[in-house]
RNA sequence: GCCCGGAUGGCGGAAUUGGUAGACGCGCUGGACUUAGAAUCCAGUAUCCAAAAGAUGUAUCGGUUCAAAUCCGAUUUCGGGCACCA
């Protein structure tokens, strides 16, 4: 009989459709979470994939090992790449991204995964962004959301607002257009409050190293001191931030960021129009030419500042290589000891004082011969007796630019009051639906498209009843991704974002797989999001996602699979030829699945062959059962063995590799035997069944069973019966490789080294054996002269 | 510049964490079956040598060890992250 993958495919798709599994509060529960996709145009591809049946493997074993389950899938669907797909094509996001899901939904299917699609959100779903919004009100009762006239990151292609995280290095990631800065009053979010935190915490995780450390980089604090700087004969001071205080006496200038606030009052008369010059070109300069400019300018004030310590008079400067938005936006300058401060202090002419030596203090008053370390601590405390400065910590981590000037988002719930001013929208109310309009795309000046609806945007005050106006901006695609991991648990709930017991019983996450690209931008925002719920009372854990796994990325001709490149693999292909179990199995098979790595469709024929083999294997042995006899055994418990620990390693390319070896090996012990006995039969097709369901129900029933294969149990093995009585036992002198020799397993060590010898006789003739080195059941190496 | 990862046959990759390097698969070569092809099966496939024997071999150089892809030191190179954060 031939292996009729279509047939067999579809035929347990439907019966799987048909009977969903019981749900089991008795059992342990394992949450298993895919990072769900924004529905784009293009499809999914196979490296889409990956990550799915990686998950959809982990998931099934686990059924198999008694646990009940969460596998849900949902879309991220609202947010600029749905908005830039729909006006790249013409059709209205609505629109486009319905069409989209049900072709993403299409294709998940076709993996057989054990998706609980009852348990499907969509962030689009005013019944989803009910919750949102609500989450929204929540920060702004705590006063975490808050408005601000500020310069921000605008992408003046994709004609929006940008959040940090969306625009590194100054690129917007979206289209990789330079971004340049834009005032415009914008919502925040205090994510600050929680740097602290979501540093910690990040100790509970089990997460790559290299993401925390991502994270942790991100958030960047540092200690050090604040300390004010008096202004020469000017009744103003300045604060500065620095983590060398110990450095303190070499601070021979300081720069300000041309944005300070202070330099208009300090500026000299002679130097005015010259500064104005250098703060018009530096405003006008975008992020990345300013970025990108190796050569340090600056522009001198006229001014002086007097060092508190040993009270030199010491130059203002202007420069920016001073960030106006990290700490106070100026700084000392320590040119000794500060590269930086060394090229801008050569480039014009300032005075250069060393104050460290051999780990030193030197020319630093009282402090001098203490070590930096001790110096650090005691020039603080002087600062702090001195009342001139205190201990402080700084975060590199800046507050959530919140809002955008986007159609295709929710709705901020907050209205506009002449009188009463911000006013948030009862939760009544909620959700705040995003009108329906014919001019979706953006707008040169900067405001959302929203606003042109006079008949949304009017509104009466819900506090005083007079004339208002909604907030028109939108909320960034994250602020749906931040808490979807809770809708699923209770995903109809009309009353709460889910319910408290649910939540419970469901959270946290047990294993989240996903890719690296959301390091610092999803991932930090969830577990912004869960810590603010929990301090509310919404959840009680404080941290989402337990276990977080990076799939590598499916390149083809060495380049990442884009439309763009047009090297896209299309699985639709794939599964027609092939079937869904050879894709799967082949996804699994292409490389250790936390590295990137090369498709190749020719590869997909192995694991194609290999269950051609199998399919027909079983269809023939299971005719010809035989009792079960020592080797069978011994070869059972040795694949249960294997392939579980590969599985709990997460490796999986080798699970596949080690299902192919095993059968090759069984064909030859059964072609020897002229039969197999049925629980060795069974344990082979439960080992196969997480990772290629389909030809395993089929071969599962075609043995003779009538429940599913899911609903049995994974198999156990014997650690104490997995050895042959004989072992081959590897022959060296001097530690090459001279010859083998197969001995019983139970020969003492003293036989074996004299069979060793007379094994070895020719070449070790003539020699005097200095050493005799004995791993058991391994290796003898003779050491010889 | 700083911080992480990698580098193993023609290719994707194995190697129980110091113990027979190259499992498994792709590709290739030869053979069987066939009118022929497809499919399937068998044998071979790191390099040098006609072959046996042997030697060499996990980016390079050196070290530790009876024994190194694995540990240590230096170097080359590719990829990723961060990058004027004071």
């Amino acid at each position: 009989m031939a292996y009729d993958f279509q047939m067999i495919e579809k035929k347990w798709q439907a019966s799987w459709e048909r009977n969903k599994r019981e749900k089991n509060n008795s059992k342990p529960k394992f949450y298993c979470l895919d990072m769900f996709p924004y529905p784009s145009g293009s499809g999914l591809h196979v490296g889409h994939w990956r990550g799915y049946v990686l998950s959809d493997s982990l998931a099934r074993y686990k059924i198999l090992n008694g646990y009940e389950i969460l596998h849900p899938m949902g879309w991220d669907a609202f947010g600029l790449p749905a908005e830039n797909y729909a006006i790249k094509n013409k059709t209205h996001p609505a629109i486009s991204t319905k069409k989209n899901i049900e072709n993403a939904k299409r294709q998940l299917k076709e993996i057989g995964a054990v998706y609980d699609w009852d348990r499907e959100v969509n962030t689009t779903d005013p019944e989803y962004y009910k919750w949102t919004q609500w989450i929204f009100l929540k920060m702004f009762e705590k006063g975490l959301a808050y408005e601000k006239e500020m310069p921000l990151n605008w992408c003046p292609n994709c004609k929006a607002v940008l959040a940090n995280e969306e625009a590194t290095n100054g690129i917007c990631d979206r289209c990789g257009s330079s971004v340049t800065k834009k005032m415009l009053r914008q919502w925040m979010l205090k994510i600050t409050d929680y740097a602290d935190r979501l540093l910690e915490d990040l100790d509970l995780l089990d997460w790559p190293q290299k993401v925390k450390k991502m994270q942790a980089d991100w958030i960047g604090k540092s200690f050090g001191a604040s300390v004010n700087f008096k202004v020469w004969e000017k009744d103003l001071e300045i604060e500065i931030f620095t983590t060398r205080p110990d450095t303190l006496y070499g601070a021979t200038f300081l720069v300000l960021a041309p944005e300070h606030e202070l330099i208009k009052k300090l500026v000299s008369n002679e130097k005015k129009d010259e500064v104005e010059e250098y703060i018009k070109k530096a405003s006008e300069k975008s992020y990345v030419d300013r970025m990108a400019d190796k050569e340090k300018t600056g522009v001198f004030t006229g001014a002086y500042a007097i060092n508190p310590l040993n009270k030199k008079k010491i130059p203002i400067w202007i420069s920016d290589y001073v960030l106006a938005d990290y700490a106070t936006g100026a700084i000392m300058c320590v040119p000794a000891h500060d590269d930086r401060d060394f090229e801008f202090a050569k480039k014009f002419d300032l005075e250069i004082i060393e104050v460290i030596k051999d780990n030193k203090l030197i020319n630093s008053g009282e402090f001098n011969d203490l070590d930096y370390d001790e110096a650090r601590k005691k020039i603080i405390d002087m600062i702090e007796k001195l009342k001139i400065g205190k201990r402080q910590i700084n975060y590199k981590l800046r507050d959530w630019i919140f809002s955008r000037q986007r159609y295709w988002g929710e709705p901020i719930p907050i209205i506009h009051c002449e009188k009463c001013g911000l006013v948030p929208v009862d939760e009544k109310d909620l959700p705040v639906l995003l009108p329906e309009i014919e001019n979706y795309e953006p707008t040169e000046t900067g405001e959302s498209p929203l606003a042109k609806i006079e008949s949304w945007v009017n509104i009466k005050c819900p506090k005083c009843g007079e004339k208002a106006k909604r907030e028109t901006n939108t909320m960034p695609q994250w602020a749906g991704s931040s808490w979807y991991f809770l809708r699923y648990v209770d995903n109809k709930n009309k009353f709460c974002l889910a319910d408290k017991n649910l939540l419970k019983k469901w959270m946290p996450v047990d294993y989240y797989v996903g890719g690296i690209e959301h390091a610092v931008l999803h991932l930090l925002y969830a577990r912004f999001y869960t810590k603010f719920l929990y301090d509310i009372g919404v959840v009680d854990f404080k941290e989402p996602f337990l276990k977080l796994f990076n799939q590598g990325m499916i390149n083809k001709n060495k380049t990442k699979m884009s439309k763009s490149k047009g090297n896209v693999v299309s699985p639709d292909d794939l599964v027609k030829k092939y079937g869904r179990d050879s894709l799967r199995l082949y996804e699994l098979f292409v490389g250790p699945p936390e590295l990137d790595c090369e498709w190749n469709d020719s590869g997909i024929e192995g694991v194609f062959r290999f269950l051609n083999k199998f399919y027909n294997f079983v269809c023939e042995y299971k005719n010809k059962l035989i009792d079960e006899n020592k080797k069978l055994v011994i070869f059972r418990n040795k694949l249960v063995f294997e392939i579980t620990r590969r599985i709990e390693s997460l490796s999986l390319n080798t699970v596949v590799s080690g299902l192919m070896e095993f059968l090759n090996d069984l064909m030859d012990l059964c072609k020897n035997f002229g039969g197999v006995d049925i629980k060795t039969l069974e344990n082979f097709i439960i080992t196969l069944a997480p990772f290629a369901p389909h030809i395993s129900e089929e071969l599962w029933n075609l043995i003779g069973n009538e429940k599913s294969i899911f609903e049995s149990e994974w198999p156990k093995y014997d650690k104490n019966n997995m050895q042959d009585d004989f072992v081959n036992i590897a022959l060296q002198i001097n530690g090459k490789l001279r010859g083998n020799i197969s001995v019983d397993i139970n020969l003492e060590r003293e036989k074996i080294i004299l069979l060793a010898k007379e094994n070895l006789e020719k070449k070790l003739d003539g020699k005097e054996i200095v050493k005799e080195i004995y791993v058991p059941k391994k290796i003898i190496n003779f050491v010889v002269k």
